[in-house]
DNA sequence: CTGCCATTTGACAGCGCTATCATTTATGGT
DNA sequence: ACCATAAATGATAGCGCTGTCAAATGGCAG
């Protein structure tokens, strides 16, 4: 009656319940089978019924690395991101994952921690599973990892920032723009002397400290020594204490402009706890609009990003060109930014 | 030359390069290819040197389907979370990554957004993937979920809780007994009408409050109307309207106990704005110890959680149950807690 | 009742890899 | 030199599913 191997369970087989052990029992052929699972409408509902309970009763899980290798389509988008504990990373996460979930893919998620090297080995073995799909951040992939991104001839979304030449569609938004758009912001309402503090200086750190320093220069009042940087990974600890070193050498300072809410937030907890006014003494502004940033004493002035609609859009450009076999046009599209006044920096307008 | 199907490019087959093509690019047979691959040490340094040029000039990428359809291995390890934007899971997550992957496997990521329903639907479709392993979040799996788990012979460990009868293995700490020790704690700094408030109310959430409420039981003053609790989903801007209230409601309370700490910092942010004093008029403490509790103004006072360790060894339990085919004994690890008293509680010891 | 088309079902082969077992070649002790 | 043992290589046969094409079935006009 079985199929002829199901008698001596063979230790590859591992006892699973197959598509032809429902078949079997159906009464039909396993192609049939298949087909009433993945196109119901192919199948009379006769047979549909009784496929549907074998499956039921067998408790048939469809085996997904045969499904491929059959049908070559995995089902599985890469997620290839350089931080988890970076706030900004989950929300976006949230957006790819509640669109391609409702349209049955599955997300493979990476870390690189920030290190490049790390993203090239990611890319390799995530390409192994023939994702249908890839999202990677920010643009400065090198050059074997476009290769292999190229070769692999997946859909690849770059996400975050924007470029000229994608590897194959990008979205994302200028962290130069919007960060020089801060900076002009700060400028016509009557700063002069600010400050810049960034930490881990990542591709859009150096790209938000770069939109700062042609603000400044493009006001004529360029200073380098209003900058400090440092290596470190972000923490709100880090914030305080990069804020106390550049404070203390440059208290004609006005305002200073951090590469992120964390390290901004860290500056008003430190001012808070040495008694500094903010926005009296000193105006803060960060990068990101994270939650907590309008609950600081002061509210903090930021720039707001849509993360969550930017992994929406990245995920709905896979899926376009995972079934149209060609990218939406444009190839590019920018989520932009709001720059979110709040009282950490507006006291010199009143 | 090339082999029988070369010629004609097949359409399903899409031009991929395939061992068959390295291996006879070397001039050897394809499962020496094979094992080059994945035990180098069983072929000859000459053979595996020829053979590991063939890949390179080839640009060969491995078919991870096939090779998990022939190995029944998929070095795929499925994570559930109820929720990413807690930001709890992402440092959770961090620890299973950085466990997992060096070992080789990749991590295939699922959100319920707290939705039990969800759970199900999403262990059914990555059962599909056949992941050689499975971490949920908490204990709480609805029998049928259970079932499907049990029946899949995978290894699974639940994270975050406590139980007496894991499906398989189990990796977590009582929240009932970290929310009862923080509860004693303060009645013993002197605290006795203390409140509760809670938001989103999951499992966890739940025995936080059992946990408080059995310690307040036990101190015989137990209030049921200092309890207030939401379903909404957790945010500082809740946390400030809960607080106001309860507060308003019963400002006879000495202390409020809050579920986590983005509902107890939206208090403190509250009272900060409102004048009122922390802990002089009111005393606040958190749960989860993230970053920003020690950053408060006061800092807060809450229930610490090394969660990047619980994450480690969830992943470390997995990869013991899949390389031994047994669990570690015991099958439970308790990863414990720590109360975390800063200045939102103590003005009453002094 | 015949013939034509649309619909439903099935047979076959193959996706790319590896488990298994058989075979060949190198190693070393007497 | 011999044979016993170990190490390296290969042939075969699937893993479970689906693309492709062929066959069977049913409906209906003439």
């Amino acid at each position: 009656m079985s199929s002829k191997k199901n008698n001596n369970i063979s230790s590859r087989s591992m006892g699973r319940v197959t598509l032809s052990d429902v078949a079997e029992k159906a009464g039909v052929s396993p192609i049939t089978a298949s087909r009433a699972l993945k196109n119901p409408q192919q199948v009379s509902e006769k047979l549909r019924t009784k496929i549907y309970d074998a499956v039921n009763e067998l408790g048939y899980i469809p085996n997904h690395a045969a499904r491929s290798l059959a049908s070559s389509e995995t089902k599985i988008i890469s997620v290839i991101f350089p931080s988890l504990s970076n706030a900004v990373f989950p929300d976006l996460l949230d957006g790819i994952h509640d669109t391609l979930t409702p349209a049955g893919y599955r997300i493979l998620l990476a870390n690189t921690h920030y290190e490049s090297d790390q993203e090239e080995i990611l890319v390799r073995t995530l390409l192994e599973q023939s994702p249908d799909g890839i999202i990677v951040t920010g643009i400065d992939q090198n050059e074997r990892t476009q290769k292999l991104l190229l070769g692999a001839k997946t859909p690849v979304v770059q996400i975050m920032e924007l470029t000229d030449s994608p590897i194959d569609m990008n979205v994302g938004f200028s962290h130069f723009q919007a960060s020089y758009d801060l900076v002009r912001h700060l400028q016509n309402a009557g700063y002069q002397k600010i400050g810049f503090i960034g930490a881990r200086m990542d591709p859009r750190s150096q790209r938000r400290m770069e939109g700062y320093k042609h603000a400044m220069q493009d006001n004529n009042i360029s200073n380098d020594n209003y900058v400090l940087t440092s290596q470190s990974h972000t923490s709100f600890k880090l914030g305080a204490k990069l804020f106390n070193q550049l404070f203390t050498q440059h208290p004609e300072l006005e305002a200073i402009c951090f590469s992120n809410d964390d390290l901004a937030a860290g500056a008003i907890f430190e001012c808070n706890r040495r008694g500094i006014s903010v926005p009296k003494d000193i105006s803060i502004a960060g990068f990101n609009d994270l939650p907590f940033a309008e609950e600081l004493t002061p509210p903090l002035t930021t720039v707001s990003i849509p993360l969550y609609e930017m992994g929406k859009k990245a995920a709905e450009y896979l899926l376009h060109k995972i079934v149209n076999r060609s990218h939406p046009t444009p190839r590019q599209h920018d989520v932009s930014y709001k720059i979110i006044e709040r009282k950490s920096t507006y006291s010199h307008l009143t």
